[in-house]
This record gives C-alpha cells, sequence and structure tokens, in this order.
RNA sequence: GGUCAGGUAGCUCAGUUGGUACGAGCGUCCGCCUGAAAAGCGGAAGGUCGGCGGUUCGACCCCGCCCCUGACCA
C-alpha cells in the first residue's frame, strides 16, 4: 500500500518548516517544497529556507532549481513536484508537501491541468493591455467567451490575458475552474494556525532578522546575476523592497518597513486560501505541536486508505 | 506672552463662497484565484468634520471663547 502524501500548509511564519523536518525524522520522511520562491536559487535569507544544517539529514527536494532570471510556472513545478512525490511513494517512504503557495499545492497534489502557453501570444495580449487597458480586453473576452468572461473582473488584467491566450491557443473556451479538491494521491493536509496577532509580530521580527542576517546584500549579489530580469523573482516579498532601496526610491528602514506590510498581506491572503480548502486539519501553534500533528496524521490515516 | 498655519475615517490628507460628509490613498476585516500565485483582483466596515457657546430655517464650513499641534516673533 502507498502511503498517503503529507502536506504542512499555512501562512508564512507560522513554523512549518520546522514541524516538516521533525515530522520527516519521525516518519521517515523525504520533504517536497511548495514554496513558489524557495525554488530559486540564491533566494535564501529572504525566502527564510531552512539552512543545511536546520534541515538535519531529511532529504529536501525541488530547493534551488530555478536560477531568479527564469520565470515560475506551476505547470512546471507540477511536473516536477509529481515526479518527485511518485519517486519518493515509488521507494515506501513519506512525502511531506510543504509550503505556503497555494496554488502550487493544489498543482502537485490535484487534478489541475493547465493549458499551454506561447510566449509570442502573450506578449502581444500584454502590449495590448498597456495601451487599451483590461476593460477593452475583457469586452472581446466576453464576446468569444462569456462563461470565463463573467467569471473573471473586468479589471483584473492578469487573469483576463491568460484566459484569451488559453483560448487562442487552443480554440477551446477557457472554462478552468478549480477543481473541487479532488487529489491525485490520498492526502493528509495540516494546517499551521496562529493567531493573527502572533503572527503578525513573528512576520516582523522574521523581516528584522532577515536585515541582520544580510539580505540586503543577498540581493546585492542576485541583482549581479539577473534578479531585476526575473519576472517572477524580482517580485518576490522583500526582494522587490529590497531593490527599491538600491534604486534610491526608498531608505533601507522603508524597504523593510514596507516588507513587513507587503507580507501581512501576503499572510492574509495565505489563510484565505487554505481555509476554504475542508480537507484541512488545523493545527493551532503552541506546545506539543509535533504529538498533536502525528495524533492528526494517525486519525487521518484510517481514514484516508 | 504675541503672530501665523493647522486640528475632517486607525494614519496621511482632500473638500463644500453655509443646505443631509461625495471623499482619496494607506491600514483593518472579508472574499476571489488553473502556466508571474511571495503575483493579480474585488467587496465591506470605520467620521458627533478639536471642545463649548452664538448667528442662522439650517453650520464641518460664519462669529466668540477655550484646548491641542507646528512654525515664527518676543
Amino acid at each position: 500500500m502507498l502511503r498517503p502524501v503529507i502536506t504542512v500548509v499555512g501562512p508564512t511564519a507560522a513554523g512549518k518548516s520546522e514541524l516538516s523536518v521533525a515530522l520527516a525524522h519521525r516518519l521517515g520522511g523525504e520533504i517536497v517544497n511548495a514554496d513558489s520562491m524557495q525554488l530559486y536559487q540564491g533566494m535564501d535569507i529572504g525566502t527564510a529556507k531552512l539552512t543545511a544544517a536546520e534541515r538535519g539529514r531529511v532529504p529536501h527536494h525541488l530547493l534551488d532549481i530555478w536560477p531568479v532570471t527564469e520565470a515560475a510556472s506551476v505547470s512546471e513545478y507540477q511536473r516536477l513536484a509529481r515526479q518527485a512525490i511518485d519517486d519518493i511513494r515509488g521507494r515506501d517512504k513519506t512525502t511531506i508537501l510543504i509550503g505556503g503557495s497555494g496554488l502550487y499545492v493544489r498543482a502537485a497534489i490535484d487534478n489541475l491541468e493547465f493549458p499551454g502557453t506561447d510566449p509570442a501570444v502573450r506578449a502581444r495580449l500584454e502590449a495590448e493591455l498597456d495601451e487599451a487597458g483590461p476593460a477593452s480586453l475583457h469586452t472581446r473576452l466576453a464576446t468569444v467567451d462569456p462563461v470565463a468572461a463573467a467569471a473573471i473582473l473586468p479589471t483584473n488584467g492578469r487573469r483576463i490575458i491568460r484566459a484569451l491566450e488559453v483560448i487562442a491557443l487552443s480554440g477551446r473556451p477557457f472554462s478552468a475552474t478549480l477543481p473541487n479538491y479532488e487529489s491525485v494521491y490520498p492526502v493528509i493536509q495540516l494546517g499551521l494556525e496562529v493567531r493573527r496577532h502572533d503572527l503578525d509580530q513573528r512576520v516582523a521580527d522574521r523581516v528584522q532578522r532577515m536585515r541582520e542576517l544580510g539580505f540586503v546584500n543577498e540581493v546585492r549579489r542576485l541583482e549581479a546575476i539577473g534578479l531585476r530580469e526575473g519576472r517572477t523573482a524580482s517580485r518576490a516579498l522583500g526582494y522587490a523592497q529590497i531593490l527599491k532601496f538600491l534604486d534610491g526610491d526608498w531608505s533601507e528602514q522603508e524597504a523593510i518597513e514596507q516588507t513587513i506590510l507587503a507580507t501581512r498581506r501576503f499572510v492574509r491572503r495565505q489563510e484565505s486560501w487554505f481555509r476554504r480548502d475542508p480537507r484541512v486539519n488545523w493545527l493551532p501553534a503552541g506546545p506539543d505541536l509535533l504529538n498533536r500533528a502525528l495524533v492528526s496524521i494517525a486519525d487521518q490515516r484510517s481514514t484516508v486508505d
């Protein structure tokens, strides 16, 4: 019998990484990263990547696989994640999928299929967006795919473009709606829950610590190898703000404060994303977390198989 | 002590020559999310317009006094 995939989800700074390593030790597991930014090489301090020592001999997969110049792709991530999970399960080890990128988690474990992409088509649409604005693109979407147009707000340029791209490539409507939590593996999902106030404090502390650890220098180093050209990496929390500091737009202090604010906003979005998923079993942060997690896993294991 | 400027949403500020605050950005809360997702987007809740008195049918906007903040002058 193949083991279920265990996911550890929840907002940034809740303590997912630490719990995952502890779980891996207990369960003989291996960790698969589902954090979109930890996929990047060299983005260590700002993504709060565990150090080699902190990983404690637990095999970690899908860290440091992309250079900062590469644009992220959920679809590519999905391929790699499935490959890693299949490999781990094939060796009869437990997979612990951990990350705060909701879509990436779902891409790994759920029945999502991503239609293709075409840089030329996309570039054309983006140029149009710049010139004409999202409303006119939305109007066009409404004529070719009323269902998609109804689901996507006229102000959301990004999603309108993707819909039009898919239609242009496939000739079919962009009827993509997220599947109703149909997973392709047996899964047990643990969610880490931290009270708002505490979480905000942790975020602030963490960002301050990043600064002390040399975050600015990390960004300088990455800037030298093309961070600014990286469509995804250059927009990462903290990195974008430090770049503005390096540009002279903000003082270092402002960059740090803005990073804290942006991270707080992000945390809210993460909570709202994961809260929806009824499969997640929430564990309040606190003492004895590891044991409570193990109990929760044992409880669910009986129902999963 | 005097002069000037200012006291409007949690914060920074718009605003009406007197007619029920039209506010904006940020924050807060809630939500959406299929190839940039640490991205992108939407909604909501918040105001006795510094206090007291006066003028007026009616004052946040006019008058008086008071309190607070800042700058300048003594």
